[in-house]
RNA sequence: GUGGAUGUAGCGUAGCUGGCCUAACGCGUCAGAUUGUGGCUCUGAAGACCGUGGGUUCGAAUCCCACCCUCCACCCCA
């Protein structure tokens, strides 16, 4: 195919007839977010790659094989942001907001790129929600932000989505872990898959993680790294887990629990679903209490949360989540003749000025092509305009959903669309007003009712 | 990066033991079915370089090769 035509591979369009779904799971995600406290932060698509290459770790798979990296016109090096923590971190560094009142919740809605082999649920560019809640030790805020998520999925009617913990310890608790896991593994070193045998002495923790059957089977055996969190660590892992029993939050605690990205220390939290294939990690995210450090900032410890909104969408469609119906048209006025289509553009016109959704025809088609048109996108009310009509002053106006019609004033169209609508909402225009709702417009009325 | 499956109009498919394919069908789109009114029905039209590029052959959507894309698994992560 045409490479004109053809996107990038792994990128994805999103078509009108989807937007609506978007926007409902962004306008949820944020407005949960807003309830905890959180505003939203905008930071740029592409840093210095220094930063990702410091913030999220030399060692990793993201950075050693997944950036996009190039040299601009000035000779930098710029990487497209392969996640939101550092690009995050960096923004409230540089704008000293970390020397204000703490803790700092910012949350944010992003893509992200990662130079992957695509399959489902994972994307060259894909798009997260996420939240970083800055400046906060306690475990307090650990279950704050799981709760936070478990929030966001409930708004959403999201069900059969599983919470897993884990604590991969503070440096000085990792060190002894660490110690214990390479003297484990090496005295199996012979058994290790290729990869792992190189992991041994870089990483050892990564060998929990390796699929192989027998690599598996050795990490079975393997310490735990819960039983050498240092007295502090497992006093933060303890509190946090008795917070979620408090909330009444379900979780199980996963040891194999392994975060990808080097900034993360203590609580390391996953929320997996079994309903979109092999990418099954819906929302990950953990503390980060030495990142800020790292990336010259004050020390500062922090935890946050990402979400992918791209296997968000697929677990909801998988498992049949409803979505909020879109509102549709409130009424198509047709016209014959281009004095006719000219009242008929001025009326639209008038009526969206007041919040109302109008069409009007813009092909000039024949009346029986514009009333299927207007039945195609769904108009409440319809009526068609010509000469007789301008003369008269007056329209016959269609209810599309029973084919009733009714003659009505050319200069009271608008206050008819009005009652229409709020008949439809509130059963009929007296008992709007008995509710108490007066002076509404599709503009000021409460986003809860769907107007 | 490794392995497997796929690729025909906007969508879903048929054709694929090579010539009747100047590519068919359904949905969708557009236009009509007596003068100015939708949903049903009927008629008609537009729309495909049969993923791309090579090759075999008198002749390829159909066979061969390469590449690309999509999907699935590994890996990794959101």
């Amino acid at each position: 195919m045409a490479i004109l035509t053809k996107a990038p591979r792994g990128t994805q369009d999103v078509l009108p007839e989807q937007s609506a779904k978007w926007q409902h799971i962004e306008k949820t995600a944020m407005k949960v977010a807003e309830t905890f406290g959180f505003k939203e932060i905008r930071f740029p698509t592409f840093e210095h790659t220094e930063l990702f290459a410091r913030g999220v770790g030399d060692s990793t798979d993201v950075v050693q094989k997944e950036m996009y990296t190039f040299l601009d016109k000035g000779e930098r090096s710029i990487t497209l942001r392969p996640e939101g923590t550092a690009g995050c971190m960096r923004t409230l560094i540089e704008h000293g907001l970390l020397n204000g009142a703490l803790p700092v919740k910012a949350s944010y809605l992003t893509s992200c790129f990662r130079y992957e082999k695509p399959q489902a649920g994972r994307l060259r560019e894909f798009h997260q929600f996420g939240a970083e809640l800055v400046g906060a030790a306690s475990p307090a805020a650990d279950a704050e932000m799981i709760a936070m998520v478990s929030q966001i999925f409930e708004q959403l009617q999201i069900e059969g989505i599983e919470l897993e913990i884990n604590s991969i310890g503070c440096p000085e608790c990792r060190a002894k872990y660490n110690e214990a896991l390479k003297e484990y593994f090496h005295s199996h070193e012979d058994e290790l898959c290729e990869t792992c045998r190189e992991r041994l002495d870089r990483n050892p923790m990564r060998i929990l993680d390796c699929k192989s059957p027998i690599c598996h089977k050795i990490a079975e055996d393997a310490p735990v790294i819960l039983d050498y969190l240092c007295d502090d660590c497992q006093a933060h892992f303890d509190e946090l887990k008795e917070r979620l029993d408090s909330i009444g939050i379900e979780y199980t605690v996963n040891p194999t629990i392994v975060r990808g990205l080097d900034y993360y220390t203590r609580t390391v939290f996953e929320f997996v679903s079994t309903n979109i294939g092999s990418q099954g990690t819906v929302c990950g995210g953990g503390r980060y209490d030495g990142l800020i450090e790292l990336l010259g900032g004050p020390k500062t410890p922090s935890i946050g949360f990402a979400m992918g909104l791209e296997r968000l969408l697929l677990l909801m469609e998988n498992t049949g989540v409803s979505f909020p119906e879109e509102s549709t048209c409130d009424i198509y006025i047709g016209s014959m003749g281009t004095k006719a289509s000219i009242e008929a553009a001025n009326l639209v016109n008038s009526l969206r000025a007041e919040g109302f959704k109008a069409e009007c025809d813009l092909c000039g088609r024949s009346v029986k092509a514009q009333m299927k048109y207007a039945d195609k996108i769904g108009a409440k009310l319809s009526c068609i305009i010509g000469d007789s009509e301008l003369e008269e002053g007056k329209v016959k106006v269609k209810n599309m959903a029973n084919g009733e019609a009714e003659e009505v004033e050319l200069d009271e169209l608008i206050e008819f669309v009005y009652e229409a609508r709020l008949g439809d909402v509130f059963g009929s225009l007296e008992d709007a007003v008995c509710e108490g709702v007066s002076n509404l417009t599709p503009l000021n009325i409460p986003p809860e009712i769907n107007f």
